[in-house]
DNA sequence: CAGTGAGCGAGCTTCCGCTTGACTT
């Protein structure tokens, strides 16, 4: 009866479809024969929503369950790694997996078949490992499959190609995590010791950490040199007056002496053109995107951070818009192309459609997944939130332009001479003859890279052709100190150098940020004058002219302990933090995989080196830098240090054992390394007296929240409009005044026996009694609402 | 909301990579 039944949907489903129902049928008709035992399929993914997407494509007597990514991992207690017995791993499954391993336990129970469908990359092979152990799979059974891409196709062709778990492979994803815990467990109690609790050092977060510390002395060590830039403006003999063109001469000016020389033999030199050239010119798209490339695209055009982005590509994904959002793979399936082609050709006609696969040059890719893509092609837009709207529409533009063709652009170049002058003016214009795929996306070219994308429009000219110059100009220019790191240029930087993996560059940012390592933020610029000469109706004027430079916008700031970490971590472990470490012991894993290395014997040679310099560095090391001597204090004549403190970095000035010793804390963005004797010695005059106000001071000082004044009993931001160290009498009493009319505002009901205001706030009114605040329920009108009503609502929101 | 920087020295902190919710305000 049973397999009458089985059979009769075998035979309908090879009606109604041709391609996988053929595995389906085979499958079917082998239970049928009880080739295999009767029963369900039982296949094991790694994320629920691909189970999800995968369950519509089998049949109904297939299961589809998901591990939820590793179901086990080492013990936490101690090192989780018997040394002693050739690094044997103790695994253990985490409270959270328990639920998981539960239901996969009972599901394997009633499969006659499991197939393990984790992905095919070192970690992916792990996890099917870890669920044929716990799971008890036996060999006959269970069959490991891997596909790319969640269609139809690749499953069928999956199922068809079932084979064993690759042990090797198994063993080197072991190896990784052996050592990254090694690395991990056996740095960060040194820290503990050295510097401070809770700190961290990682093979992936030390690194990246060292990037930014080192990047932030280029910083401060660099010297912006000056040169000299000559642009000139020229109307071209026989043409409108209105007709300008703007050249420039490409080569810098060294000095202000070389500038003012060219613009004095400039004076009533004759100019004309010298040469006309036009060169045809091809750009390319960009590939589709990866994890990383996601994230700076992000980041640059539409201002996301990395937790933003991922957030969102998350929600897209799980709601079925997006393919996988953690992937190192610029990879697009078959359909996914065909789609493209389809899509472009009917929205912008054929000749903008060009297919095109793109190789993965990332190092260390495992490319276990497709690129980011949408999951349909011919969705232009989707639901949701704003910033899934947006991310979606840019994944999609990346999607499509990278199957389109390439563009091409006309540039002309014009040099204007004369006999006057060694120097040559160069003007360009870009004209695009074909658009092809900047129709719909142009990737984001580094920061401040200076590339103008202004289409300039040059008039007819001919050779020889009069140039008459408007005007001259020579303006002094500093040379760009090297960018800070944003989190999407770190990323980039560390999928440059092999260090860390898709699911891993948003999370160790964070790290770093958590451990008080780093900072994201933005700091205002500095003011600097520069000099300016322009020749105009055969004079030249100078003009000194003032400019706005280095302000940074959400970029990663190195705090003092980040900066005592690396410092400590380089001194005494050079080799792992070496920005090569990672790419050379990758070149082992692979040779475990490849079955041509013993995975604890590459442990063993990194770890017995690795943990005598471990109990040295614990035996003998101090953390550098931990004290500075900034100078004398002329008013005391004590010694001013900067350190380290309980709390962050602080000026302290006075020895240790002085008990008239005093302290403040380092204002935001001093930096132990580079504070100064004035800085620190500005710091002492805090707080300060401003003046007072109705017979009462009003002090300034700086709190844990910025800058404030306090008068009375209430506490008021200063911003950025006031420093506190200058503001006057006049300042604060108007801010005062704001402040009070702001508090009178927010008062809606007041009864100052009982110590109860009901107050307007953020978020609309509510009850504040002392401290506490509460809520007010719906339908009760806080403008009349009375004591006993009050009363009530605290003593039952109380509880 | 608006500091702190001493000393008992218990018991804990921490890695990287896979994956989602479960929490509070």
């Amino acid at each position: 009866m049973l397999s009458a039944f089985y059979l009769r949907c075998a035979l309908s489903y090879k009606i109604r479809n041709k391609n996988l129902d053929n595995t389906l049928f085979y499958l079917l008709l082998c239970s049928h024969q009880g080739l295999i035992s009767m029963g369900e399929h039982l296949v094991i993914v790694e994320s629920p929503a691909k189970a999800k997407t995968i369950e519509k494509f089998l049949g109904s007597n297939y299961t589809v369950k998901s591990s939820f990514g590793h179901i086990r991992d080492l013990s936490k207690k101690n090192l989780g790694i018997d040394i002693e017995k050739g690094f044997e791993p103790d695994y253990l499954i985490s409270d959270d997996k328990k639920k998981v391993v539960s239901d996969l336990k009972a599901a394997v129970k009633k499969a006659a078949t499991v197939w393990l469908a984790s992905d095919e990359d070192r970690e992916g092979e792990a996890i099917a490992w870890h669920l044929s152990d716990v799971l008890k799979l036996d060999k006959e059974n269970t069959k490991r499959i891997v596909f790319h891409e969640i269609t139809k196709v690749a499953i069928q062709n999956a199922i068809e190609n079932p084979r064993q778990i690759d042990m090797d492979l198994v063993m080197a994803q072991q190896a990784r995590r052996v050592l990254d815990r090694l690395v991990g467990f056996e740095l960060s109690p040194i820290l503990w010791r050295k510097v401070k609790p809770k700190l961290s050092a990682g093979r992936v977060q030390s690194v990246a950490l060292r990037l930014i510390v080192e990047r932030e002395r280029e910083i401060q060590n660099f010297k912006a040199k000056s040169s000299y830039k000559i642009d000139g403006i020229f109307n071209p003999e026989g043409s409108a007056k209105s007709v300008k063109v703007y050249a420039e001469i490409p080569e810098k000016f060294n000095t202000e002496k070389d500038a003012l020389s060219f613009l004095e033999k400039s004076k009533g030199a004759r100019f004309n053109v010298a040469s006309i050239e036009e060169k045809e010119t091809k750009r390319t798209p960009a590939a589709p995107f990866t994890t990383s490339t996601l994230q700076q695209e992000a980041s640059h055009k539409l201002g996301f951070s990395l937790s933003q982005t991922m957030r969102a590509a998350q929600n897209l994904y799980e709601a079925g818009h997006i393919t996988y959002m953690r992937t190192d793979s610029t990879n697009l399936s078959k359909l996914a192309l065909a789609a493209a082609a389809k899509t472009i050709t009917e929205l912008y006609g054929k000749n903008y459609s060009k297919t095109r696969q793109y190789a993965t040059k990332s190092k260390g890719a495992q490319e276990a997944h497709e690129a980011i893509r949408p999951a349909y092609l011919n969705i232009t837009e989707i639901g949701g939130s704003p910033v899934e709207k947006k991310l979606y529409a840019l994944i999609w533009k990346r999607t499509i332009a990278s199957q389109m063709a390439d563009a091409s652009i006309i540039r002309t170049l014009v040099t204007i001479e004369s006999d006057s002058v060694k120097h040559k003016f160069e003007a360009t214009a870009d004209k695009v003859l074909f658009d092809g795929f900047l129709k719909v996306y142009m990737e984001t070219k580094e920061e401040d890279s200076g590339e103008k994308e202004i289409e300039f429009n040059l008039p007819e000219l001919r050779i020889d052709q009069e140039m008459n110059p408007i005007s001259i100009k020579a303006a002094e220019k500093f040379s760009q100190k090297p960018p800070r790191y944003t989190e999407a240029s770190l990323v980039k930087r560390l999928e440059e150098l092999g260090i860390g993996r898709p699911s891993t560059y948003a999370p160790t940012i964070t790290t770093l940020g958590q451990r008080g390592y780093v900072i994201k933020e933005s700091r205002p610029g500095n003011e600097r004058s520069y000099k300016e000469f322009l020749l105009e109706k055969g004079e030249i004027k100078s003009s000194v002219k003032s400019e706005t430079w280095g302000v940074e916008k959400n970029k990663l700031f190195p705090e003092d302990i980040g900066i005592l970490v690396t410092d400590f971590l380089t001194a005494n472990f050079t080799s792992i933090i070496d920005y090569n470490f990672t790419a050379k012991i990758e070149g082992d894993f692979d040779k475990i995989a490849a079955g041509e290395l013993k995975w604890n014997k590459v442990i063993a040679d990194f770890y017995t080196p690795f943990h005598e310099t471990v109990d040295k560095t614990l035996a003998t090391s101090r953390p550098t830098n931990a004290v500075r001597l900034l100078g004398v204090d002329p008013k005391s004549g004590k010694n001013v240090y900067v350190r380290l403190g309980r709390f962050g970095p602080l000026a302290q000035i006075g020895e240790a054992d002085d008990p008239q010793k005093k302290y403040m804390s380092l204002s935001k963005g001093q930096l132990i390394e580079t504070i100064t004797l004035e800085g620190a010695l500005k710091l002492f005059n805090l707080p300060r007296t401003v003046g007072d106000y109705n017979g009462e001071d009003i002090i300034a000082a700086i709190g844990k929240f910025g800058p404030y004044i306090k008068y009375r009993s209430s506490f008021i931001s200063l911003g950025k409009d006031y420093d506190p160290y200058t503001v006057e009498v006049a300042d604060c009493i108007k801010l005062i005044t704001e402040h009070a009319k702001k508090e009178a505002n927010k008062k809606i009901q007041s009864f100052p026996e009982e110590g109860i205001e009901v107050l307007r706030g953020r978020f609309g009114a509510y009850i504040k009694k002392g401290k506490e605040n509460y809520k007010i329920p719906k339908g009760k009108d806080p403008e009349t609402i009375d004591l006993a009503t009050i009363k009530e609502i605290i003593l039952k929101q109380k509880k």
